[in-house]
DNA sequence: TATGGCCTGTGG
DNA sequence: CCACAGGCCATA
């Protein structure tokens, strides 16, 4: 569920919890985490954290040694970090920590992945394409990725593969904010629609990034202009927000300031 | 490029 | 009961 700023909060928020702390045990909690990572993480036990970080919408907790932790929250991830060892509801892998701290992968619907590799060896490569907030990623490089795909817009931004950190929420956000109708056809954006989009993308994100100080999402409906306001009215000329599926997602928008 | 599956929960 | 959920992968 997160996308790349609920990912970087994550993140953040992890690392200021274990950085520093050495791994004590690993119990995975949720038969969809116990195929093939379990015996690896055994691996990791006695080794302390370097840091965490994020990479698209992965986090990865890098040990000293080298070995690295993937997770990925899917749609329902999150951490929770306590000093008892109480399970949290849906907790669905418990890690303890030195210090007596123990995290929790939490997640109800338990689609989150976790990976472990150990030095050098690299992991079944996913391909992703340059972060959203890559400063290296402008207008004409952005046009180019979508120049070849026969999509409409909002699904390319979906795509990781074209830029990564985008999700359902902020690809409609976005859109929104830059007057680009979702359905628009990504190969044949103007350049100046693109520099717009590019705009919208970063803008719907810092936001979101500024407000993620601490962690938290899932709350406040009220920082979304169109998701999930099918029916209310659009912030800035008041017409109906209207919802249409595509590619089995819900996409907001507004009929009258998005245009093809 | 489009589809079903992974999982479990919530709300209409 | 059904539709839908801030994601991604394997498959056709």
């Amino acid at each position: 569920m997160p996308e790349l700023p609920e990912v970087e909060g994550a993140a953040r928020y992890l690392d200021a919890h274990i950085a520093g702390r050495t791994l004590r045990a690993v119990a995975w909690l949720h038969p969809s985490l116990q195929r093939g990572t379990a015996l690896h993480a055994d691996a990791l036990v006695g080794q302390r954290v370097e840091r965490v970080r994020r990479v698209a919408k992965w986090q990865e907790i890098l040990f000293v040694d080298g070995a690295v932790m993937v997770v990925h929250f899917r749609m329902t991830g999150d951490w929770a970090v306590t000093t008892r060892a109480t399970a949290p509801t849906y907790a669905r892998a418990h890690f303890t920590f030195s210090g007596g701290r123990h995290l929790w992968l939490v997640d109800p619907r338990a689609l989150s992945r976790i990976e472990v590799r150990q030095p050098g060896v690299l992991s079944s490569n996913v391909r992703v394409g340059p972060d959203a907030l890559d400063p290296a990623l402008d207008a004409d490089s952005l046009r180019a990725r979508l120049s070849t795909r026969r999509i409409p817009i909002k699904q390319a931004l979906l795509d990781q593969s074209v830029v990564a950190g985008i999700g359902n929420i902020y690809a409609a956000e976005a859109l929104w904010k830059a007057r680009i109708h979702p359905a628009a056809p990504a190969s044949q954006l103007s350049r100046a629609r693109v520099a717009r989009l590019l705009d919208g993308v970063r803008w719907t994100m810092g936001l979101a990034l500024a407000q993620m100080g601490r962690h938290q999402y899932g709350t406040a409906t009220d920082r979304f202009s169109v998701y999930d306001r099918e029916g209310e009215p659009c912030p800035t000329c008041g017409t109906r927000i209207a919802r249409i599926t595509q590619g089995q997602r819900s996409t907001y928008f507004c009929r009258r300031c998005q245009r093809s």
